[in-house]
DNA sequence: TAATATTTTTAGACTTGTCTAAAAATACAA
DNA sequence: TTGTATTTTTAGACAAGTCTAAAAATATTA
C-alpha cells in the first residue's frame, strides 16, 4: 500500500506530533537521520495523497488518514516487539532494530492473528500501549520520575529512551518493568534522585529519572 | 546485507538451477516478471558482488557464496511458512505471499529462534525441505504422481504447483499431505490417474497428477 | 552455408529516494 | 525596523531498479 519510506515518515511525524502540534522539517530530518532537502520532497508527496496537511514554510501534521496509516504501522512495531521478547526469548534491549523491518510487513490478517495468538497483549516489552485492531489505544498516562514530589509511590511501567545503552543499564539495577519504588529524596544540587526498591536505596542521575517512567 | 531485488534475483536462479545447470536471461525475466533487459543489469551487479558466474550470452550459475545466500531466503520463507500455518492457523494456499515479504527480513538470530520456538521442523506446509541454519537440507526425493507405476503405493507429501488454485482443489479433494494413496489406473488416453484413497476411488487428470508428489 | 528467427545486450529514459549547494522565506535581535 | 541568523525550499545531480526500442550475438532451418 505505502512505501518503506513513507511508512517511516509517517511514523516519524506521528512521533513528533506528541511533542508539539506542528512538525518542522528539520525536526523530521533529524528523527530519520536524513537532509531537510530530502524531507520536503517526500512531504509533497505525502501530502498530494492527503497525509498530510502541508503549507511551504509552515511544518506539517497528520490527517486523519495519515494518523490511521502510522498508529498501524505502531501496532506492528509493538507486537512484534512482544512476540521476540515473550515468544522467542530477546531481551527488551535487543528487539527494536528487527522490529524496524518487521512493522513493515503487509498483512493486517497477519498481525491480527499474531495479536490473538499472544492474547491480545495491551503494552509492549517497554510498556508502550499497543493499538488494537481498530486503532483504538489509552495514550501513556505514565510520568518520569523526575516530574514527581519525595515520597510518591509507583510501579515502573515505562521508559523514554529506548536505546540498547539505557535497557541495559536499568536491567542492571534491577530497574525493570513492574518494580516497585518510592522516591526518597531529590538532590538540588543535580536532580539525581535516590529511590528505594526492594527495602534497599538507589541513587539514578536526573537523565536516568527524566526517562525512566512510573505508574503512580 | 543484500537488497530486496538481489535477494529476488538470487532465490529465482537458484530454483531455476534445479532443473537446468545454467539459467538464461529469459528465464529470469519469466520467473521474476520483469524484463530481459532488467535481468541483465542485475546480472552484471550480481556478476560483480560474486554471487554468480556470468559470461555475457552464456547464461548465469550461483558462485558458492550466491547459493548460501539463497539457501539462507529459502529457509527464512520456509519456516515464516510453517509459522504462519502451525502457529497462525492460516491455511497452506494463504501464506506464500505473506512469507515472500518475510523472508526478507534479515536477522540470523531471529530466524534461528524461530526455527527453535517451532521444534526445528523439517519440511514447510507444502513439503518442501527446510535447510538447517548451516544451509544443509536433503534434496527432495519426492515423486510426482504422473511417474509413478500402477499398484505403486505411497504418502502425499508435497506439491509442484504452489498456488492457491492447485492448493485449494486439493484440500477439497482431501489430497492433503500425509494422506496414503494407491495408484489403481492410467488412463492411457488422457493420462488421467485413478487413485485409491481411504478405500474410495478418486480420479485426478494428468496436470494434477503432474503436480502432486509422493513418498514411495 | 546462408538466411532467418530468437535471445541477449546496449542505449537512453523514467521513478523513487537521496544528496549538496544555492536561493528564498521566516525568525530573531540590535 | 533593519540587518543577521536560521530554517526551508529549489535546482540539479546521483544510485538503484525498471522500461522500450534498437543493435548485436547466437541458434535454427532451409
Ligand atoms: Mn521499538
Ligand atoms: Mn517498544
Ligand atoms: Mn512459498
Ligand atoms: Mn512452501
Amino acid at each position: 500500500m505505502y512505501t518503506l519510506a513513507e511508512e517511516n515518515y509517517l511514523k516519524a511525524i506521528y512521533k513528533l506530533s506528541l511533542i508539539a502540534e506542528n512538525v518542522s522539517t528539520n525536526q523530521i530530518a533529524a528523527e530519520l537521520a536524513t537532509k531537510a532537502s530530502s524531507v520536503t520532497d517526500m512531504l509533497r508527496k505525502l501530502a498530494e495523497k492527503l497525509l498530510i496537511n502541508y503549507t511551504r514554510y509552515q511544518g506539517v501534521s497528520l490527517t486523519q488518514a495519515g494518523e490511521k496509516v502510522a498508529v498501524n504501522i505502531i501496532r506492528r512495531h509493538r507486537l512484534w516487539e512482544y512476540f521476540l521478547v515473550e515468544k522467542l526469548h530477546f531481551k527488551w534491549d535487543e528487539v527494536h532494530e528487527m522490529a524496524e523491518e518487521m512493522e513493515h510487513i503487509s498483512s493486517n490478517e497477519l498481525i491480527d492473528r499474531l495479536d490473538e495468538f499472544m492474547g491480545f497483549p495491551s503494552r509492549d516489552p517497554h510498556g508502550d500501549p499497543i493499538p488494537d485492531s481498530k486503532g483504538n489505544f489509552k495514550k501513556n498516562d505514565l510520568k518520569p520520575i523526575s516530574s514527581v514530589d519525595v515520597n510518591a509511590c509507583g510501579i515502573i511501567s515505562g521508559v523514554r529512551d529506548h536505546s540498547s545503552a539505557f535497557l541495559q543499564y536499568l536491567e542492571k539495577q534491577g530497574l525493570i518493568i513492574g518494580k516497585k519504588i518510592t522516591v526518597k529524596e531529590i538532590i538540588t544540587y543535580d536532580s539525581a534522585v535516590i529511590l528505594q526498591m526492594d527495602s534497599k536505596d538507589l541513587q539514578i542521575s536526573r537523565d536516568v529519572a527524566n526517562n525512566l517512567l512510573i505508574a503512580l
